[in-house]
DNA sequence: AACATATAATTCAGAACTAAACTATTCAGA
DNA sequence: TCTGAATAGTTTAGTTCTGAATTATATGTT
């Protein structure tokens, strides 16, 4: 009879090295989420979302426009026109034409959204000080590091994937 | 007259160690994600968070509970509900009822389930070793050691957080 | 100028997700 | 045994998000 390894061999099997790696980093990153999404909630009556968009205008302060935001963002342009909606009518942000392209706008933050970010943005910070603080200084020097790493990885594995046999998608042009 | 920072400057002020990281761990998970998603619905059309909650009942083949599915995806009850409706509506996973405690299900995946996992899984798991390729061996090893790090500080972190002033949240009992 | 193509943003349908309210059941005391 | 609190899961309302289609404008080519 040949030997069938039981469910926790298998999980040890299967769940390679980079696979491991994957959930903890999903893990870390959706605990961290969570955590912050709740206290925007809490204390500023703010959604995530709307906040990060906030974030990159603040950022930007001669405005940026949506596609721009939707590169910055990860999140599609449908979704930022949603929450730039939004945030628009809570006068946080305002649409600004773009003389020389009569397709897009320029986003910016309106004085009572920068006024209304500058708050949040202080205590931002320090939820997330506070959630890194029990890594060493040179610790999360190293884990910055180490995600440079990945994300430029990341980047060179996005060509190879277009180059070699991903045939089930269209080809570009 | 006093020196005002340029947007630039501001920006390394106020974007302490810290955010960056925090900034660019998301940017690693929703890059990940976001080809994981891609990749799931181009070859086999399905989703990530069905795909996610298939993978967790793939690890145990006696079932879980709905609350259990809940904590490990770390997602609220009410979605998993969802999630579980759609794949129990495709045949993949079924509600067993426990006779102990007619409150609860055990939900398991189907012998369809089982077999659709398995074909999508294969190709889920070289995908994500293809994006993680681009580190070595030992950095590999070394972030998911410094995730661990930071997983089980923001358990205590958590703690903290009850212990001390965020009197803006309704007390435990 | 005319045309195709590309780009910016919006709209749409539908899936995913949350927080909160709710239903049903279990459990722990008094 | 009754009763109150806790627990399991669902439902509801509303936001977020995606992928695809659509509209409008810009750009490049002949």
């Amino acid at each position: 009879m040949i030997a069938v390894p039981d469910p926790e061999t298998r999980l040890h099997d299967a769940h390679h090295q980079s696979l491991r790696l994957w959930l903890r980093l999903l893990t870390c990153t959706m605990t961290i989420e969570g955590r912050v999404r709740a206290r925007l909630r809490d204390r500023f009556a703010m959604t995530l979302p709307r906040f990060d968009l906030m974030a990159q205008l603040e950022r930007s302060p001669q405005g940026l426009k949506m596609g721009e935001l939707s590169r910055r963002l990860m999140v599609t342009s449908g979704n930022v026109t949603g929450l730039t909606d939004q945030l628009v009518d809570e006068g946080l942000v305002e649409r600004r034409p773009i003389p020389a392209d009569r397709r897009a706008f320029l986003v910016r933050l309106t004085a009572k959204g920068k006024h209304a970010f500058d708050a949040m943005a202080a205590e931002h910070e320090s939820w997330v000080i506070n959630m890194f603080s029990g890594l060493s200084d040179s610790e999360r020097e190293e884990l910055h590091g180490l995600l440079g790493r990945l994300k430029s990885a990341l980047r060179t594995a996005d060509e190879r994937a277009i180059d070699d046999g991903n045939s089930h998608r269209n080809a570009q042009p």
